[in-house]
DNA sequence: TATAGTGTGTAGTATATACTACACATGAAT
DNA sequence: ATTCATGTGTAGTATATACTACACACTATA
């Protein structure tokens, strides 16, 4: 499943049960012309920028951390993140490069339960 | 400290030991016109691109990810890491954001000790 | 049977990114 | 005194990204 297909099965789907996401009113909320969403959901365009990506996944219900992934993108809220101490994060992300999800979320959790 | 007075202080550092840190042959060996280092170095012009920023911090014996950071980017390599898992990281990003430095190290050494 | 709404086709534009090619002036080396 | 190497100035180019504006044909609605 790429960006473009997501986008129009979500959609169609959110539109089986309510009118206001047809296409154009889509587009509309999103910000965005009714053609560029049309174009985006056949993939005859790459997917939008990020701030577009953002709206329409709200808009849908999606996880806009996987839309933007699906876009080949990562948030520039997280890229912030990284670039604020890039050494540790670096390594950070290198080491759990291959570990399994739930070696990951272990951490997650840890870091969650806050001890430090 | 900005990224293009970072390579010129220390390619000139090197150069004061080493005659090929010149800016013309650094240049050459980067694979770069030796003007546009010259404008790099002086802020005349924006960082170059990725794997300009690898070669040219690998010649220097610098950092690369915080050569990367400082140009405002995240390396690819750790782009994809975040791309195949975006949940995952994002979630674990988050959380670490204001984590303090020892508290994310204690994490990346815990992981090397690979506990899972 | 108007008209309102639907998705799509065509033909572009604006801005940013990442550089190149070559000439020039100055100082160091031979 | 000449060549050689140094850093810099000028004037561009190529490619990608992220869209817009408007017209068209078809379908559903009133």
């Amino acid at each position: 499943m790429n960006f473009g297909e997501l986008v129009r099965k979500s959609r169609l789907k959110a539109q089986s049960e309510d009118r206001k996401y047809s296409l154009r009113k889509t587009a509309v909320r999103v910000g965005i012309q009714p053609s560029y969403l049309s174009k985006i959901e056949r993939e005859e365009l790459p997917p939008p920028g990020e701030e577009v990506i953002c709206k329409l996944s709200e808009d849908l219900g999606l996880d806009t951390d996987v839309m933007l992934a699906m876009a080949g993108k990562v948030s520039t809220e997280l890229l912030e993140v990284i670039r604020s101490r890039p050494e540790l994060f670096a390594k950070l992300l290198r080491e759990l490069k291959s570990a399994p999800d739930h070696a990951v979320l272990k951490l997650v959790r840890e870091v969650r339960d806050g001890e430090w």
